[in-house]
Formats: structure tokens, C-alpha cells, sequence
DNA sequence: TCCATAAATAGAAATCATTTCTGTTTATGG
DNA sequence: CCATAAACAGAAATGATTTCTATTTATGGA
């Protein structure tokens, strides 16, 4: 939570209930939520709660590394947590609970190379998502 | 383009004017694209043309394997020609011209194999988007 | 070739996620 | 404290996507 807290100082940002109540949320949870999500976790905690609010709030925490922007099979926006700030990120997401885990290594060197080969193209990143059942739901 | 129709036939799809055409600007643009760009690429080489047309043919292609949905930066639907069927599916994407180009080494068996080693998880499938500049635009 | 029939389609309308706008409230540095 | 810009709620607008319905069309079998 802390390290939330700077990152939202470093850039400027004001400490806020709703902001505070988002990270706390994204920090307990750890799963891939919906805007609509928050918005229906977070207002439970707190007397009034717009969802435009929670809507500029994740953009906010997306642009300065807090989460992550996700694939999702239906298009919706859909955000998780995320410890590091990388050009690149793997994220492994249980198809039965939802619940996402980063994944820290990467191979994706070779077939970088492999593209910047045979295909003469600049890799400049990549975002890899792998799904399946988590330990739990097994 | 035998080999899109093929997958139509043995779907039970029927062959229309409307498919045909959307299999073509495909194959031939070999980008990736939105409905709506289909929409305006197909309208002109046709007399009629519905919006939600596309959109079910889209999705249709979508789940017989002829076209593949990726990743997109704004939330939108984004879909591009796909000459395989797997589990898995690795893209380049430009950056510049949004050509998309299929890679088809994969080494994410180590990845997965770290997952299932650490995470205790089942990995079932894996999407994995590369972006940058392609040889072209470079 | 012709027909019956289910599939495909256009166009209008509805839906719904997301964004914009505006007036009010709040966090924070000084 | 206070001034001030940032954050916010709530209403409204937007715009992508979906649904609905009446009409057209592709196609397997006569
Ligand atoms: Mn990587
Ligand atoms: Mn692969
Ligand atoms: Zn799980
Ligand atoms: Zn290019």
C-alpha cells in the first residue's frame, strides 16, 4: 500500500479516499477486475462513489504502473494489480476464479530475435497473457 | 481463399456475397482491422451493407478460426487474418502501418512449464502480442 | 432447373460501457 | 487556517456493439 502511496506522490497526485480504497481493493483481491467491479466493491466502503470516478482512477493508475490493462474475451475494460513497471508483462489468469498472477520470467528473447530476423522488424515490446486453472481451483 | 471457404462449408456456413468479400479485404490487406473499417472497405464494393452484418460475421470467423481477435490499445474490436488454429497465437503488430504479421516459433513451453512448476497451475493457453516497427516502416 | 426452408441480411432501435460536462467538495502546500 | 488546483458526484452525451423484425438469399433435394 505504501508503495502506492509514493508512486501516487511522485507523480503529483492527491492521496483521496476513493484512490486509497481502489488500491486497497486491487492490493486484497488480486484478481482481473471490471470497472463496474470497483465500482461496486469500493462503494460499499464509502458514502458516495461515482463511476466516472472509478473510471479516471484506473486510467490514473494505469498510466503511472499501479495495475494493468488486461486482455479480456469480451472487450471490456479490465485492470489487475501490478508490481513492476516493465515494457513488458506475462500474467497468468485462472480461467475458473479469475484471480491473476504475474509471471517474472521471460524468454520472449528468442523470438524477439527470431522476428527482428526473419522479418526485419524492431521489437520494441510485447505483452504476453497465458490462462488457465490455478492451483487453487484445480 | 478456397481454404476460408472450406471452413465455411464444413461449419455449415452459408457462402454470401458479404463473407466472401470480408475473407477478401483480409487476405488481401493483411492488417488488422475494426468493424468498422471492414464495414467501410466492403461497403464500397458492394450495393447493400449492414453495420451489424460485419459485426456477426466477425464474430462468426472469429469462432471457426478464419480470423483471430487481438489485442487493442483503446478497447475496441480488433481482428486480423489467422492461417492456423491453435491454442496459441503469436502476433506482430506494427506500430506504424498495423500490419500484422504471424510468428510462428513458440517458446513459451518454458514459461508454462515455470508456471506449472511454481504457480501450481494448469496453463491452457497463451496469447502473446509483440509490437514495434516492421521492416517496411523502419 | 425449381422450390421449400432455414440461414443471412438491412435497417432501425435498443443497450450499455465509457466519456464528457458542470457545479461542488476536498486535499494539501504555504 | 486558507487559497487553490485537483478530485469528485451526478447527470447527460457518446459511440461501439447488440437486438429485433421483416425481407432477401443460398442451397440441398425433388
Ligand atoms: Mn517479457
Ligand atoms: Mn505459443
Ligand atoms: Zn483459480
Ligand atoms: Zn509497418
Amino acid at each position: 500500500m505504501d508503495d502506492c502511496l509514493k508512486i501516487l506522490k511522485d507523480h503529483k497526485f492527491k492521496i483521496t479516499p476513493k484512490r486509497k480504497a481502489v488500491i486497497e481493493l486491487f492490493l486484497t483481491s488480486r484478481k482481473c477486475l471490471k470497472p463496474y467491479d470497483v465500482y461496486k466493491a469500493v462503494r460499499k466502503r464509502l458514502d458516495s462513489l461515482g463511476l466516472p470516478t472509478i473510471y479516471r482512477i484506473l486510467d490514473e493508475f494505469c498510466r503511472i504502473g499501479i495495475i494493468k490493462r488486461l486482455q479480456s474475451d469480451d472487450g471490456q475494460l479490465v485492470y489487475a494489480f501490478c508490481s513492476s513497471q516493465k515494457k513488458h508483462s506475462h500474467y497468468f489468469v485462472c480461467l475458473n476464479c479469475n484471480k491473476v498472477q504475474e509471471v517474472s520470467v521471460c524468454n520472449i528473447n528468442g523470438i524477439s530475435r527470431y522476428i527482428e530476423k526473419n522479418l526485419g522488424a524492431k521489437v520494441e515490446s510485447h505483452q504476453l497473457q497465458l490462462e488457465g486453472i490455478c492451483s487453487e481451483c484445480k
